[in-house]
This record gives structure tokens, sequence and C-alpha cells, in this order.
DNA sequence: TTGACATGCAAGTATATACTTGCCTATTAT
DNA sequence: ATAATAGGCAAGTATATACTTGCATGTCAA
């Protein structure tokens, strides 16, 4: 396979639900074990892992080995450079955007 | 193939580094012509016919006909919509994520 | 009305992706 | 020590994806 940019890695790793999920799980709960994560999703553990992988991959989650337990942690900073680089950039009307930044920080889910 | 979801669409369409660059084209110059947009991509006319029908289908292009020429036309909706759902909501430390918005909305790129 | 231009449609191919099954290894608990 | 637990590795399969080539259609200009 041709090596990928960042950028690839990094939407590939999101154009699937299954991984999508994944992301979800550990946002609502960091740490959990691959067998923790496996019970969310009909699959087998191997399906999982190698979707892990991927994420593992696009630098959006990161491991830590705990005895046999492997721990799999959020990473964020890539979903920031997605929108540095291509919504932000995007955003056609600059002061809607602002306006609807402000609606969000100020009014909700503070 | 099974039905996809508006986000599988949508993040299907990003995770192509050829869609990509149309997409930047289409930023760079707003509702240009396939020939156009054929110009910039080493493929033949079909693969960016094909690519950009799946930019359409996950609506980030509108096309519209002008006689024979077709017209294209980049939709930031979806976008925005990435923004909400997987990138705000993911932003961990909530004050960091604030400061480096207000630091792009007052001293950047403006 | 004929030719050149802009694009569409269909089929074919190679590679990538999402998954499975089966077996192997390391840690922990009894 | 042994068995259960947590996970890894490799190979195999089906489907999807990214392209291509060849031919057909609609529009414009001479």
């Amino acid at each position: 396979m041709a090596a990928m940019s960042d950028a690839d890695l990094l939407f590939k790793a999101l154009a699937d639900k299954g991984r999508r999920k994944l992301l979800d799980r550990l946002h609502a709960q960091d740490g959990q074990t691959l067998g923790q994560l496996c019970r969310h999703l009909a699959m087998t553990r191997q399906g999982v892992t190698q979707h892990l992988a991927v994420l593992e991959a696009a630098n959006l989650v990161t491991v830590r080995w705990r005895g046999r337990e492997k721990l799999h942690f959020l990473n964020t900073v890539p979903l920031q450079q997605v929108y540095d680089r291509w919504i932000c950039k995007f955003e056609k009307p600059r002061l809607k955007a602002l306006s609807s930044l402000k609606r969000r920080l100020e009014g909700g889910q503070g």
C-alpha cells in the first residue's frame, strides 16, 4: 500500500462508522481496554483491534499497556488540526462563523 | 452497496486526496466546469467526474448546468456540521479550545 | 448541417478495506 | 502448575474503491 499522508490517515480513520463509534466510546470513558471496547461493537475482537490500529495510525488513539490489558486513550489533537485546515478555512461567511461560535461558547453546552 | 449515513458519505468524501484537492480548487475559484477542474488532477475526466459525484452525494458540491457546461459550487454546510458534531464535542480542555479560538479570531488571518 | 466541444454512461480491472477464523503468547488467579 | 483471561498474528474472503477505456449524447459555432 502506498504511504498515506497524515490527512489521509486521519480522514480515512474517521470514514468508518465503527471507528467513529469507538471514538465516541472513548470520549464517554477514556482509557478503556480492548475487551471493554469490544462489548459495544457487533464484531469480533479482531475486527475491533484492526479498527483501533487505524485510529492509532491516525494518532487519534494512544495506547498504554497495564499487565495483560491494553488501555486506549483518545487524542483530540488531530481533530483540532482538521478544524484548522479544513473547516476554518472553508467557513465562507466569516462573520456567520464567528457568530455561531459566540453562540456556542456563550449559550450552549457549558 | 449498503445505504450510507450522512456522516459516512461526508467523511468518505473527505478521505481522498484527489477529492480534497477538488474542494481546494473550488475554494480558490467557485463555479468551475468539469473541464477546468480536470486540468489540475493527473487523472482522466471520468475519474474526476466520479470524484465529483462522491462530493455531490456528500452535499459538499452543488451543480448547475449552463448549456453544455456543468458548473460546480462548493457547499460548506456539511463541513460546519463536522465541526459541530465531531470537533467541538471532542475539544477536551474546553478553556484551551476557547483560547485558541480567541487567538484565531483576534490575531489571525483576518 | 456538420464538426468540435463538454459531458454522460457502462463495463472492466487492480487494489484496498472490513471482516472472519484459527492458532499462538503473555499475564493473572487458584 | 494449570486454567482462565487479555490480547497478538496470519491468512482468507467478500465487497468497495479508484481508476481506465470506449462509445453515446447534447450543445454550440461556422
